[in-house]
DNA sequence: TCTGGGGTCCTAGGACCC
DNA sequence: TCTGGGGTCCTAGGACCC
């Protein structure tokens, strides 16, 4: 059966978002017109943009590049704060208005959604008009623009959104493929990244097209399965459903950091460390499970990473025991150098509910009551409500990470 | 005061087993 | 006196997404 998918994009979406809020706050210039960018805070060490402005792009400014540099390119760029909980209830707002076209409504990110319209003609139309109503809707009711991708598939729908911007609903059925996606250079395919690409531009592929008629013995031999998954997508070939509910269940929680000053004492690492395990700790028991593998993950001055992992032979959900195994990793690899960032990450999780008290570490059942009650403290008072001593006066953050409250992670699996 | 943080999946090599 | 071969698990690193 012909399916009908549309994918749902957000134009510039935190900039966007800010620049809403900003003019309902009263303030006279709109940030969408002006070069600005959101971006992070430079005296923790996390000054990069963000989001940008369609006239900040003017001057090449990139997403994920510091704003030292930005600055540069632009001396009287505008750079705002980060505003989650403001992105958090644009977000919600827009999903509303989408359940209102289809209940069939997968959230991909905080400013991407996929909807199954399949069936909704004989309720809200041709899906080219309702593509229209549901993109109009937003604006007028929520200020800010989006565009919207109608295909057959959602890699096409998402393929569509991305062909004119800003606050465009553009097709891009199978039959349009050839004229629309063909010509567009190979770097925009989806799951065609900075280390693909070049790749490609060696085998003389350079646009989508090359690549859908590429020969697949030689992507398969220089790409391996990747080869195989890119050219079909390139011949608009994929088939997920898309899924509104199902949360698929989480394979591991990781939270890291980048410090606001180089550690090079093993006692501060020890405490940046522990305030993640904070955060994966309160995350894996609110999840409902107890994880057996543990990784750290260090990252120097020079910007290199390394990463350190066990698996261990019980699992576990207790803060302290996830902060005394990922010391003992943290030990085994760490040669002393300055560390400009720090990393926490737990997987192969079990659920908790079949959780067995190991013998040999009778405190488990003490400490995991504790974890609970303060679990409960900070979601009623707040994630600072109880700290741990060792971080007063440190300089140190005493949680550290997190994510959106009740926010569907996104992935970059269709 | 230049370069974040959250994910998922894949691959390659070594250990180990039969 | 020339040593297979297939399978699984473990670990590190790399690819992509927003």
């Amino acid at each position: 059966m012909n399916r009908i998918i549309m994918h749902i994009d957000v134009n510039n979406a935190y900039l966007s978002w800010e620049a809403v809020y900003r003019l309902q706050m009263g303030e006279k210039t709109d940030l969408r017109e002006i070069p600005s960018v959101v971006g992070g805070d430079e005296q923790s060490r996390h000054g990069i943009v963000l989001a940008k402005s369609n006239p900040a792009k003017k001057y090449s400014i990139q997403t994920g590049e510091a704003l030292y540099t930005a600055r540069k390119k632009c001396p009287n760029l505008v750079v705002v704060p980060v505003r989650y909980e403001l992105y958090m209830m644009c977000h919600n707002a827009m999903t509303n208005i989408l359940h209102d076209f289809s209940p069939n409504v997968q959230v991909y990110s905080i400013d991407e959604a996929f909807l199954d319209y399949t069936g909704m003609e004989n309720i809200h139309g041709d899906p080219v008009e309702a593509a229209y109503k549901l993109k109009n809707r937003i604006k007028t009711e929520l200020g800010f623009t989006v565009n919207v991708g109608i295909s057959s598939n959602k890699l096409l729908a998402k393929m569509a959104s991305e062909l004119k911007k800003p606050d465009m609903v553009n097709t891009l059925f199978p039959d349009e493929i050839k004229e629309k996606m063909w010509p567009l250079p190979v770097r925009e395919l989806f799951m065609v990244g900075p280390a693909t690409a070049p790749k490609l531009y060696r085998l003389n592929i350079f646009t989508i097209g090359d690549l859908a008629q590429a020969n697949p013995e030689l992507l398969q031999y220089h790409l391996k399965s990747w080869g195989k998954l890119i050219r079909d997508y390139a011949n608009g070939i994929e088939n997920s459903p898309v899924s509104a509910d199902a949360r698929p269940p989480i394979k591991g929680i990781g939270n890291s950091t980048t410090i606001p000053f180089d550690v090079d004492s093993a006692d501060e690492a020890r405490k940046v460390l522990l305030s993640l395990c904070e955060m994966v700790g309160m995350r894996l028991r609110q999840a409902g499970y107890c994880a057996k593998l543990v990784s750290v993950y260090l990252r120097n001055t020079n910007l290199t990473g390394k990463s350190h992992q066990r698996k261990f032979a019980t699992a576990t959900d207790d803060t302290y025991q996830i902060f005394n195994r990922a010391s003992q990793l943290m030990e085994e690899m760490w040669t002393g150098e300055a560390l400009r960032g720090m990393g926490v990450h737990v997987s192969d999780l079990v659920p908790n509910d079949l959780f067995q008290i190991s013998m040999f570490e009778p405190l488990n059942e003490r400490r995991r009551r504790l974890d609970k009650s303060i679990d409960q403290i900070r979601m009623k008072y707040g994630p600072k409500s109880v700290i741990r001593s060792v971080f007063v006066n440190s300089g140190l953050a005493p949680i550290t990470g997190g994510v959106i409250e009740d926010f569907k992670m996104m992935s970059s699996i269709l």
